[in-house]
DNA sequence: ATTTATTCGGACAATTCACTCCGTTTTTAA
DNA sequence: TTAAAAACGGAGTGAATTGTCCGAATAAAT
């Protein structure tokens, strides 16, 4: 496995959200652009903030001078929702040791130690949210 | 992604791991068994195990009354060991944004929230033995 | 000795994931 | 009106992971 805990488009999906935070108010961001700063494949990102866009996260403009922008107000958007729509929720529930069966009533040998793990990086993502990395927002400006 | 935080080999092997401590004393074990048992299949958890004996965490015996068996005393064996033999220390030190250049110096936006969390679950695996799953070691019998 | 039951090794098949490519549509600028 | 630049859609490619299969080696039981 090459990721840490997310999955590529996931991951790209939250630097993505993350430069489009940084770079609120300059207008449309093409792809192009955000895929040169992060170093990444333009159509992958595309492909990825693509789907933001059907999610009522990002929206996008065609033609020249198009690009992306954040749909909502930055504060309301945080990254567990992001990671939500990309991956799921099935890496704060599932077993980690990959038991189908494992859950509170027949818990596998690491299930109460892995809860409050599990719990905190969940909790670390819903009270991020991406307003947070706007310097104008974050009051560094 | 399928899996929460490790590769299947590694869920396996961990499985496996756990299943023969908790059935220490019994001798060897087959591949067979073990994989009725845990629901999984016989030849890739055999394969597991056979990696398991290369880095001399499990025995194993060919022939008749052949099988599995920890090679090793199980208070000595810690499931970190067996995770970073299969799946390496990349999930313990690696960006979960997945920024190449993430670190210390350049850090990502979540790095500082990031890395109790990667401590706690990489500590909650380097203190956790295979002996306390034994209910003869455990002190249960 | 023969049969049976196991690990072991290698090759192979299937699936998923990460990425690429190409043409179309849309929109602005010249 | 034409050209340029962007998102969009869909198909296709490559690699890694996951899982399967088969035969050989080994060892115990019969």
């Amino acid at each position: 496995m090459m990721t840490v805990l997310f999955s590529r488009k996931c991951e790209y999906a939250l630097q993505g959200i993350l430069y489009l935070a940084e770079n609120q108010g300059l207008g449309n961001i093409s792809a192009e652009q955000i895929a040169t700063d992060l170093s990444i494949s333009r159509d992958f990102i595309s492909k990825t903030l693509q789907s933001l866009v059907k999610d009522g996260i990002v929206t996008s403009h065609r033609g020249k001078t198009g690009g992306f922008s954040l749909a909502r107000d930055p504060e309301s958007i945080s990254l567990l929702e992001i990671v939500l729509i990309i991956d799921g929720n099935s890496v704060f529930e599932s077993c980690v040791l990959g038991l189908p069966t494992c859950g509170s009533e027949s818990p596998c040998p690491v299930h109460s130690k892995w809860g409050p793990i599990r719990e905190a990086s969940r909790n670390m993502l819903a009270t991020t949210n991406v307003s947070q990395f706007n310097p104008v927002d974050a009051g560094l400006v």
